[in-house]
DNA sequence: CGGGATTTTGAGGATACTCAAGGTAAGTGG
DNA sequence: CCACTTACCTTGAGTATCCTCAAAATCCCG
């Protein structure tokens, strides 16, 4: 693992002091260097088929604030997030935003390729990702029934979670949307090589309410109660959780 | 087009009287007498391939408020609707429902098959379905390209509408939500054959509200509202729409 | 026609929102 | 290095939207 690419998702002791805006850069090689190669949909590549893959990848950073693409583009790539968080976002004619999710090392964009982008796609933290051409990538696709299988099983994990998003969104209350929402998250990071008691939270407060639709002063309040009962603690670009049960039940499954 | 397979979904000029609850029996044939033929994801197999399709897929019927499957059941089948109208749900545990989708002829369920099924699946009104045994279902699919690419297809449509979902539940009020739903499950009565003034609404208003993430009585309030400011008129089982515009500006793009 | 379920309507209340001010942290320029 | 700016976050007070509780109305089926 190589700590530097992805400071602010792999919460190891570095959480405490402020996170460095920028990473070092990686050397651009294949995707033997790739630290999403064990999650991404490219493991179902046997390593002799990679080859294939890396010609066609192009790899990619983009700083914070950055867009990788716009709602409305033409979609003329898939892209896998190698290192970093991106936030994917759709707005409304009157300025309300939605965002739809927060993609980490490994996630995949473009499972359900259409002709124009349905949403924009943002770096939060600096961000490391693999750009694929879309036609390129369907033929090679085509080619590969691992990576064909891969995908699906992508599309399957990504349908349940949009699901358990609108089941938040539907049916539960403030304080149970943040609970749930950073059990969550913990898990994914945990999954990626990060602890289980430090979440970062590279996003801003704005980013969060608008992910789980609320408006930024109740995730506020509710984060600051959650840390005045000790079930968490606040820290820079994260919480720690200390009640981990509380949590849980706080989250009401 | 046989009208007696799905009254409550084709809503010709019948709407206006009760709807039957239970339609004529089906002859149990092929799929070459079937009303979703057109739609399904089986269109991806050309007439001759069919036969393999038909062999592994086998009709049944629902009346309504049965279970095709429950929340938490081994996935062992995938079902394309061949009438009538589906609820998809999930349920927390102290009782709260979130609906994620209305089923219609054509759509297809399984396209994300994990080991169990993440929801439960109810007959609003009284259903056909083309049930495939799940690993036979996969190994045809395997054989027909075709019919992956259909797959895909049909998953994509149903990330994007669940992303839809999201941005109504996350930042849309309740006369939004409301105007959005009759505006989105018209354009999909429609695509079916259905008119595009009167939209058929043979679930209850419990059912539209957990979809919709609000209560009954603020679903029943923001009908009753929109009916009497004559932008829909409310009849047995349905809304017909009267000010298609209004509607339009409501659900707020 | 009668009784249960569903829907509608009303009154009151709670959760989350709006508006506003103050605080904290990071960046900028003298 | 420190004052100043700016962005972000927190906290408070008041409010609106939507929810809860309740009852009346309507529908549906036997």
């Amino acid at each position: 693992m190589t700590p530097a690419l992805a400071p602010a998702l792999l919460p190891t002791p570095a959480l405490g002091q402020r996170l460095r805006p920028h990473a070092a850069a990686t050397p651009l090689t294949g995707c033997d260097g790739c630290p999403a190669r064990a999650l991404a949909v490219c493991q179902a590549l046997a390593d002799g088929e990679l080859d294939a893959f890396g010609d066609i990848g192009d790899q990619q950073r983009f700083a914070p604030k950055e867009t990788l693409f716009r709602q409305g583009d033409d979609a003329d790539a898939v892209y896998t997030i190698t290192s970093g968080m991106v936030r994917l976002y759709r707005l409304l004619s009157d300025g309300r935003r939605q965002i739809l999710g927060f993609l980490l090392p490994g996630d995949f964009i473009g499972l359900a390729p259409d002709a124009r982008y349905a949403s924009t796609a943002e770096a939060v933290t600096p961000v490391g990702v693999c750009r694929f051409d879309a036609h390129a990538y369907a033929a090679l696709a085509e080619r590969k029934p691992h990576l064909l299988a891969s995908l699906r099983r992508a599309a399957a994990d990504e349908l349940a979670a949009a699901q358990d998003h609108i089941v938040l969104l539907g049916r539960r209350s403030a304080e149970e949307r943040v609970a749930a929402f950073l059990i969550a998250l913990r898990g994914r990071l945990a999954r990626r090589g990060g602890g289980a008691v430090t979440i970062a939270l590279p996003m801003s407060r704005q980013d969060l309410a608008d992910h789980l639709g609320l408006t930024i002063e109740t995730v506020s309040r509710v984060i600051s109660r959650l840390a005045r009962e000790r079930t968490l603690l606040v820290v820079p670009d994260g919480v720690r959780v200390l009640d981990a049960p509380r949590l849980q039940a706080l989250a009401a499954a």
